[in-house]
RNA sequence: GCCCUCAUAGCUCAAUUGGACAGAGCGUUUGCUUGCGGAGCAAAAGGUUGGGGAUUCGAAUUCCUCUGGGGGCGCCA
C-alpha cells in the first residue's frame, strides 16, 4: 500500500547508517503488534550486534539497538503518508497516516473487487497435479483432502500471478482394474451401475478384493485376464473402456459437487507404452539393471548416487514385463514438461509417497533432465479415523464422501430453515450446500499440510467457532448492512472523522490480503489464507458490534458502508481461494 | 537397522519463518438481544511450548541428544 514511501525511508535509514559508521543492511519490515495504530516496524538488534562485533565492542544489545532506533527516529524525515515515528525496545515503529492509509486500502479493494490481492504476472507456468483417483475404486473422505488442498493451491498460485495448469492423473489401469473386471465378469456380468456410481464401483472392488483373498483359483484367473489385457484382447479392452467410463462419470459428478475443475487430464493407460520405452532407455544408459525373468528391472539409486540407504532401489518394470506406477510416472513427468514448457511441476500426493517421489525425481535427474529441480512433491498428511485407523476401501473402514456431504447439507439445511424460514426452497438448498461444503473444506485447509487430520463426524459438522460458516456469516452481516442502506456502495470520499480502534484493526487485516497470498503461494499453504479470513471475520464482527453504520452521521455512515463492502470483498476473495463460496444470506 | 514426520492450554489447532506480553476455537464458569441478523459478542479460568544441552542480544521456531506417537524402505498404487 505504501511501497514507494517505504522505499524512501529505507534509503534514509541506509544513508544514516553510512554517515554514522554503522553496518548497512537490508531492512526487514514487519507489522507492529499491539494494534491501535498501524504501521511498519524494523528491529535493530541484529544491526547493533553486527556493529559491536565489527568494532570489537562488548555491549548490551537491546540497549544499543534502542539507541540506534532512537537516533534514526530523530533523524528521519517523514512524508505526509506517515504520521509519526518512535523507537520502542529496539524497534523503529513508523506509523502510517491513518486517514490516507485507510482510504487507500478501502479504495483499492472496492476498485479491484474480485481481483483484489491479484499479484503481478510472474511469467511462471506451473502445473499442479492433484486428486489422482483410481477408476474402479471408491472415493472416500481420505481422498477429499487431496482434492481440496490441490484446488486451493491452484487458486492461490494463480492469484499470486502464476499461469497455472490444473492436472489430474487418473489411475485407469493396473492390477486393481483387472481384479475388478475379473470379479465383474465372473459374478456381475451385464450389470450396470445405479444411483451413486462411484460407490457402486467401490463396492464391487471391495468384493473383488474379498474374493481374491478367499477363492483359491482367483489368482490364476486374474493373472490370465491381465495377460489378455496386455495382448489387447478386444473383448477385454471393450469391457475396460465401458467400465472405466462409469468411474469417470462418477468422478465428474463428485468434482461438480466440490466445484473443482481441471485443465488437463492424464491417464495411466496413455503413458504405459512410453514408460516402457523409458525403461529401455534407462537400461541402455546403464542406469537400470535388467535381470529378467528372475528379477524385475531396477534402478539402484544408492549405488549410482554413492549414498547409503537413502534413495534405496526403484523398481521400474515387473519381471514379467508389465508396467508399474514408476514406469508410468517417469514418462508422465517428461511428457508434462515437453507438452507445456513448464517452469514448475507440483505433485500433490500424500506424505507416504515421499521416498518414492524422491526416487522418481532422482532417476529423472540421472537421466539428465535439467528441470528435475523444478519438480516439487507437495506432501500432506492423511485423514485418519479416530483411534488412528487409516481409511481403507479394502477393510471397509471408510466414510463415503457422498454420505458426509449429504449429512452436512442436511444439518446446514435444518439451520437455514430455522434462521430464515421465509426463503424459497431453492435458495435454502443453495445456502445449505455452500455452508456444508465450506465447513468441510475449511476444516481440512485450516491446519498445516503436515498435520494428520482425524476425521470426526462432530468436528466435521461443527458450524460454530473457527469454521467457514463463521466467516461466511460475517460476510452475510456485511451484506445485510449494505442491503438495508439501499444496496449501493457510496463513491470514494474523504475520511472526515477519527477512526476507532476496531476500524483500524479491520482495515489493517484487509490490507494484508495481497501479501498473505504471496506467502501462501510461496509455501503452498492455504492455511495462511484460512487464518487471515478468520481474522478478518472476527475483526468485522467487532466492528459490527461497536460501530453503528446506518444510524451514523452521513459522512461516517458512508465511509463505514465502504468499509463494510471492502470487508465483505476481502472475505469473499479469501474464501474463494479456499474454494468456498460466500452466500448473500444464510 | 536406515530415512521422513509430528509433540504448544483438558481437547483440536495457530503463531507475520529467529523478535515486542505464545494466540484462537471447542469444552468449563459467568454475563449480553425493544439496537445494522445471537451461525454473534464480552469476561474468567487454563502454559516451564515433551525432557536435557548448544548457538544467539533474543529460540515454540535453528543444531545435537533423549523420550514418545505416526509413516516409509526391490516386482501395491
Amino acid at each position: 500500500m505504501f511501497e514507494s514511501e517505504q522505499k524512501r525511508i529505507e534509503t534514509q535509514i541506509k544513508t544514516y547508517c553510512k554517515e554514522h559508521d554503522l553496518p548497512v543492511r537490508e531492512i526487514a519490515w514487519s507489522w507492529i503488534p499491539f494494534s491501535g495504530n498501524w504501521g511498519i516496524a524494523a528491529s535493530f538488534f541484529q544491526l547493533a550486534a553486527d556493529d559491536a562485533r565489527a568494532k570489537g565492542l562488548k555491549i548490551n544489545v537491546p540497549q544499543r539497538a534502542q539507541e540506534i532506533a532512537g537516533s534514526i527516529a530523530d533523524a528521519i524525515e517523514l512524508s505526509e503518508a506517515f504520521e509519526r515515528v518512535e523507537a520502542v525496545k529496539g524497534y523503529l515503529n513508523i506509523y502510517f497516516s491513518g486517514k490516507i492509509y485507510a482510504m487507500r486500502v478501502i479504495d483499492s479493494v472496492l476498485r479491484e473487487k474480485t481481483a483484489y490481492g491479484q499479484g503481478d504476472a510472474t511469467g511462471q507456468r506451473v502445473m499442479v497435479e492433484f486428486s489422482q483417483p483410481n477408476t474402479h475404486k471408491a472415493f472416500h473422505v481420505g481422498h477429499l483432502r487431496n482434492v481440496i488442498l490441490g484446488n486451493s493451491v491452484c487458486n492461490i498460485l494463480a492469484k499470486a500471478g502464476n499461469d497455472v495448469i490444473r492436472a489430474n492423473y487418473l489411475g485407469d489401469i493396473g492390477l486393481h482394474v483387472i481384479k475388478w473386471m475379473w470379479c465383474y465378469l465372473k459374478y456381475h456380468d451385464g450389470e450396470v451401475p445405479s444411483g451413486d456410481i462411484t460407490r457402486w464401483m467401490g463396492d464391487l472392488y471391495a468384493e473383488a478384493t474379498r474374493r481374491h483373498e478367499s477363492e483359491p483359483e482367483a489368482e490364476a484367473e486374474i493373472r490370465a485376464l491381465f495377460a489378455r489385457w496386455d495382448q489387447r484382447d478386444p473383448d477385454v479392452v471393450a469391457l475396460w473402456e465401458r467400465t472405466r467410463q462409469w468411474s469417470l462419470d462418477g468422478f465428474d459428478e463428485i468434482y461438480r459437487t466440490l466445484n473443482v475443475k481441471f485443465d488437463h487430464l492424464y491417464f495411466e493407460s496413455e503413458v504405459e507404452d512410453s514408460g516402457k520405452e523409458i525403461v529401455d532407455e534407462l537400461v541402455a544408459k546403464g542406469l537400470a539393471v535388467d535381470e529378467r525373468p528372475e528379477n524385475p528391472v531396477v534402478v539402484k539409486l544408492d549405488e549410482l548416487c554413492g549414498t547409503k540407504e537413502k534413495y534405496r532401489v526403484l523398481v521400474v518394470l515387473r519381471s514379467d514385463g508389465t508396467s508399474l506406477y514408476a514406469t508410468k510416472d517417469l514418462s508422465l513427468a517428461i511428457k508434462k514438461f515437453e507438452q507445456f514448457q513448464l517452469t514448475r511441476s507440483i505433485y500433490v500426493i500424500d506424505v507416504r509417497q515421499s521416498l518414492y517421489m524422491q526416487q522418481i525425481f532422482k532417476t529423472l535427474e540421472l537421466m539428465g533432465y535439467p528441470w528435475t529441480k523444478d519438480c516439487y512433491h507437495l506432501a500432506y498428511e492423511i485423514v485418519n479415523l479416530p483411534g488412528n485407523v487409516t481409511m481403507s476401501s479394502r477393510d471397509g473402514t471408510v466414510v463415503f464422501l457422498q454420505d458426509l456431504l449429504d449429512e452436512a447439507t442436511a444439518r446446514a439445511l435444518a439451520i437455514v430453515e430455522e434462521k430464515n424460514p421465509a426463503l424459497d426452497a431453492e435458495t435454502k438448498q443453495s445456502i445449505a450446500n455452500k455452508v456444508a461444503l465450506g465447513a468441510l473444506k475449511y476444516s481440512m485447509l485450516s491446519r498445516d499440510n503436515t498435520k494428520i487430520v482425524t476425521f470426526d463426524w462432530d468436528a466435521a459438522l461443527d458450524f460454530n467457532g473457527q469454521a467457514a460458516p463463521y466467516i461466511q456469516y460475517a460476510g452475510v452481516r456485511a451484506n445485510s448492512i449494505l442491503r438495508k442502506a439501499g444496496g449501493v456502495v457510496p463513491a470514494a470520499l474523504p475520511l472526515e472523522y477519527d477512526l476507532t480502534v476496531v476500524e483500524i484493526e479491520l482495515i489493517d487485516l484487509v490490507s494484508r490480503v495481497p501479501k498473505e497470498i504471496q506467502r501462501a503461494a510461496a509455501e503452498c499453504k492455504p492455511l495462511f489464507i484460512a487464518n487471515l479470513a478468520y481474522d478478518i471475520a472476527q475483526a468485522f464482527n467487532n466492528f459490527y458490534r461497536l460501530c453503528p453504520v446506518i444510524q451514523a452521521e452521513p459522512q461516517v455512515r458512508d465511509f463505514r458502508l465502504r468499509l463494510a463492502a471492502a470487508s465483505r470483498q476481502a472475505i469473499v476473495n479469501c474464501l474463494a481461494l479456499l474454494g468456498i463460496e460466500t452466500p448473500e444470506v444464510m
